[in-house]
RNA sequence: GGGGAGAUUCCGGAGUGGCCAAACGGGACGGACUGUAAAUCCGUUGGCUCCGCCUUCGGAGGUUCGAAUCCUCCUCUCCCCA
């Protein structure tokens, strides 16, 4: 994956088109500018904790830009916050994060690593993977009272949840106080030279500045990078329901990426496809339809492959554009005879038959191409396969045993 | 240590004896329309042997013809004062 190193200026370019803050520009130059010099790579850190499993889209904006680091030759250091997550970052939050069992943590951290092996190459010789209890985990009481002494209680309640909270008069939690500490402290054991977080992370950032430079280090520079909006505009949030999974397949990424609202477009085009931005220009000035099926071929083709992105473009537009089946269809073997709501639920197209029967009202169930009306109609299964569909994406061809 | 608030259907959050399978918002799903799984509009959103029946409102009991709503105990959350 290394490449020759790229003139600084082209590289900070390309770093700077995918951040938010940097902190500081004229540090990052610096720091560039070393590496070249004494042709040493830099050491780039990136930390998440395992406190969900679901990765999205939206969490791959800075890991794109650690991939990038990455093809410019630089060293990754990702840093799985097991310890860190035991506690959970206040980032964000009016509230406190429940506390995670190691169990969780150790699945979590595990399913983290396949979906982020899907942007960044994970193999050792280009990658550190850490986890941060390898230093947590054996301080005792004092050990912590001496990493609280590095902190001011003024500093750390400039944060503006904390702020926010204290005014509102929520609870702000001792603990709570220490989590930029801790991820400070991270930055201290591997050494990074420039950290990478979202863009609420920056205060967390600084910590790590601030601990690197009392134990003697050169502080890290801090990169933000820009917040990735839901398909919908909103904050991308699971609840919203308007987010991108990484581990989807390909059809349904596409599909989902097709979703995304016009205004979208070129946030996402910048922040998720190596185009330029004249590129991104020209293509946005097309058809807002065929500048989104660029978009979902182009994020496609990254996260999975670029066969399966054409694959994708196809049943798409056969499924959607020209209401034609898609080209898989699940079969089930089932008994002959059943009445057709049953039978919806056997093939599992609906959760139950209560749910049938509202389907097969709202006009949105077909048998072999037929609108069904009957929820009580026995249907025949034979050697021949009846077509059961459900709204324009459920499917089924049912067999008779 | 003292005082107070609360636990509701996927989520948030109404409801404080019958009109409650439970308002409203979010999410999800369906239909219409279209430029698409955009936008917009309309509708659905506990289960079943479905014009009727059954099970839900933290848990266990109790009062009542009748309880998400009242009482008792339990579990768990949260706030304020000290």
């Amino acid at each position: 994956m290394t490449s020759t190193p790229l003139p600084v200026e082209q590289a900070f370019a390309q770093i700077s088109r995918n951040t938010s803050d940097i902190v500081t520009e004229a540090g990052l130059r610096q720091v560039l500018e070393l590496s070249q010099k004494e042709s040493r790579p830099l050491r780039v850190k990136f930390g998440i904790d395992p406190t969900f499993t679901h990765v999205h889209i939206g969490h791959a904006v800075p890991i794109r830009l650690l991939h990038i680091f990455q093809q410019l030759g630089h060293l990754p250091v990702l840093i799985i916050g097991d310890g860190t997550a035991r506690l959970g970052d206040p980032t964000g939050r009016n509230d406190q994060r429940p506390p995670l069992s190691k169990e969780e943590v150790a699945h979590n951290s595990a399913t983290y690593l396949e979906q982020i092996g899907k942007i960044l190459d994970l193999s050792s010789d280009v990658c550190e993977v850490r986890y941060n209890s390898e230093w947590f985990a054996g301080m005792d009481f004092f050990d912590c009272l001496r990493l609280a002494s590095r902190g001011t209680a003024a500093r750390l309640l400039e944060r503006d949840d904390f702020k926010k909270r204290m005014s509102d008069n929520l609870p702000v939690h001792l603990h709570e106080m220490l989590y930029p500490l801790m991820q400070g402290w991270d930055s201290v054991q591997v050494e990074s030279d420039i950290e990478i977080g979202g863009n609420d992370q920056l205060f967390n950032l600084h910590m790590g500045r601030l601990l690197q430079e009392r134990e003697g280090q050169s502080a890290q520079v801090c990169l933000t990078t820009p917040l990735l909006l839901g398909t919908d505009g909103r904050k991308m949030s699971k609840t919203y329901g308007n987010h991108v999974p990484l581990l989807a397949p390909a059809n349904d990424m596409f599909g989902k990426v097709m979703s995304l609202s016009d205004e979208q477009m070129s946030d996402w085009f910048r922040l998720l496809t190596p185009l330029t931005d004249s590129e991104i220009q020209s293509i946005l000035e097309g058809h807002p339809r065929e500048a989104k099926g660029r978009l979902a071929s182009e994020v496609v083709s990254w996260l999975h492959d670029a066969s399966s992105a054409e694959a994708a473009a196809d049943s798409f537009k056969r499924q959607f554009g020209e209401k034609k089946l898609p080209d898989e269809i699940p079969e089930c073997k089932l008994e002959s005879g059943l009445a057709l709501a049953n039978l919806l639920k056997e093939a599992g197209l609906v959760g139950s038959t209560s749910d049938a029967r509202r389907m097969i009202q709202q006009g949105a169930v077909k048998v072999n191409g037929e609108q069904a009306s009957d929820p009580n109609e026995a249907i025949p299964l034979g050697e021949t396969p009846t077509l059961l569909q459900v709204g324009k994406r459920r499917f089924s061809n049912a067999i008779g045993v």
